[in-house]
DNA sequence: TGTACATCAGTGAACGCGCGTTCACTGATGTAC
DNA sequence: TGTACATCAGTGAACGCGCGTTCACTGATGTAC
């Protein structure tokens, strides 16, 4: 079967570098093993290292490429304005804390899937982490000032984006440790923190 | 050298667990293996499974152990009431939101060393994570009742405690995750968390 | 454009390693008399 | 209290297993003419 197209090995390794964010996401790094994610691409374990020199290597890759794309999604948001209901800001705390997100971590914020990877891992894995939460932090900041309209100096618009960031990671990661023993418990602190945390 | 007296053996193993706690609080369940905790507990890894049916019937009652503990210091701050200085909750709150608690995840709240590990093992390690949960909800939202002294209903009491954990917990899993590439960023979000964490 | 050959992505067996767990063994403790 | 024996906690070698990584091999692609 081998050899590919040039095309085709680039869409292999993009592919690979999705999988691995989904089940890194999902499981953990740690927990996702070589063959796992290769199998999850389509492919077989011995391809991996026609993409990547090691596993910490996709794993940074991945840690980028996960931040990349949520931070994407959050600057969506922000551009979308006021329009659809509420601020941009109601609208992504209230995405983030929904229990869809808890229950998909697989397609959802690194910060909180990857917090605890990040803090267990060398450099190669905090940087771009570090890099991800600056990232939310200046987007949160940025609306927050936006939204209050000169009556924020900013250094207290990003005190409350450090603030909100901290109390939607910690409800989700509490939320999704207990959620399969105490889902009342899981949705209560969801809840909680949807209703309060713009307060 | 053995056979040991009872009361060796009754030592050892709660040698073993105090020892697993720190281990598995600093570095986290998977990466801790039998050998590594038996050593720091001062015996072989032989021994173990004359105390322990697995390392997960081990991770279950660390998790128990560890959330006593902590919930017992929880309860020793408010006891105290609010003498030395300060309330007890914002005597917990600075003491948590420390830099040498951030450093130091061995000895510190499981809630926010365990909490990845919790979501991602079984029920029997989630089941003492949960119920420790409750405890620090519960221990919180019974000062936050009497600090205000019949103007909270036990109600916004229980929110207000959701709230002050999910921001406790998430500015410890940020602040350790970025500890080491930023170090800065690790101290603001800690700092700024202490300042307004009872606002 | 067509042919001949080098390249190299994917395959799956194999490697070394560390893990959780088991085991035969030791010898001081616990117990029966 | 003293003696004789069974018990069993600790030891460290060994087991099976899965992991990250390497490798010889394949054959279609890329390239040179």
């Amino acid at each position: 079967m081998p050899r590919i197209t040039r095309e085709e090995k680039a869409r292999n390794r993009q592919n690979i570098v999705e999988a691995a964010g989904r089940l890194f996401r999902a499981q953990g790094i740690d927990a996702v093993g070589i063959a796992d994610l290769m199998k999850e691409a389509g492919l077989t374990h011995g391809g991996f290292y026609n993409h990547f020199a090691s596993k910490d290597d996709l794993a940074a890759e991945v840690c980028n490429a996960s931040f990349a794309s949520s931070l994407g999604v959050l600057a969506q948001a922000v551009e979308a304005g006021d329009e659809p209901t509420g601020s941009p800001l109601r609208r992504v705390v209230d995405d983030y804390l929904s229990p869809e997100h808890r229950d998909a971590p697989d397609g959802g914020c690194p910060s909180a899937s990857l917090v605890i990877d990040a803090g267990r891992h060398d450099d190669r894995i905090q940087r771009p982490y570090a890099g991800g939460v600056e990232g939310y932090l200046a987007g949160f900041a940025g609306e927050f000032a936006r939204e209050a309209d000169e009556e924020l100096t900013p250094r207290e618009a990003r005190e409350r984006a450090v603030l909100l960031l901290s109390q939607m990671v910690g409800a989700m990661v509490l939320a999704r440790a207990v959620r399969h023993v105490e889902p009342g418990l899981s949705d209560e602190i969801l809840e909680t923190c949807r209703a309060h945390a713009l307060d």
